[in-house]
DNA sequence: TCAATAGTTCAATACTAGTGAACTATTGAA
DNA sequence: TTCAATAGTTCACTAGTATTGAACTATTGA
């Protein structure tokens, strides 16, 4: 059985989230899971699809133990969702900011 | 004689910013330059005393070419001085956003 | 001319990212 | 039940990046 590691609201840390954001290919991810406003599945949510499914489960578990998605099983698939109010409360404006940014 | 490496304003990346920034040691040098508002050498604006100097010289690589910080030569310090008018136009209130966040 | 100062560059080691292959878990059909 | 398909994860390997001591360069001042 896979355990998902996700930090508490108070363990998420400001060069996670932005390291996690640092990557395009991550934040095309979470700008996808914004433009949804709903749980997408990890390849539902996939940057580009000539990527590897292991670089993209990577890249899922790099934005899951920075705070910044929350993943549960359904079925199958792994469901992921933004931890939108949680990086707000953290770090106001913060990822507003960040996904306004062009390019 | 040394060259230092200065992306344009239109060269200056997203991701090339937030990976800088997200080192809490950068991030304490960017801090230190908002702080003074002035020219720094790289040993003014070292984050702690007992950093190689090797290690330090290679933070402030990583800022100036991710277009944070420009370099220049005086004597023989460099003075570093924060891009903020270069990434205030290419990122609109992204420094801000980032440099008030807790931590 | 020589020592001190401020950084850079180099080389070595240690850590991190990308990827194919093998694996696990769930579902649905025969 | 059994078996194949689907969705991800984990492993092992390679390649790139960070940290640091040592050696080097450039400037200043005695």
């Amino acid at each position: 059985m896979v355990q998902f590691v996700h930090p508490s609201r108070e363990e998420i840390t400001l060069a996670g989230v932005l390291g996690a954001l640092a990557d395009p290919m991550r934040l095309r991810i979470v700008k996808s899971l914004v433009a949804q406003n709903a749980c997408m599945s990890c390849t539902e949510a996939a940057p580009c699809p000539e990527m590897a499914k292991s670089t993209l489960s990577n890249h899922f578990r790099i934005l899951r133990e920075a705070g910044l998605i929350r993943t549960s099983k359904q079925g199958v698939q792994h469901r992921n969702v933004l931890r939108e109010e949680d990086i707000n409360a953290r770090f106001p404006k913060l990822l507003k900011t960040i996904l306004s940014c062009p390019e």
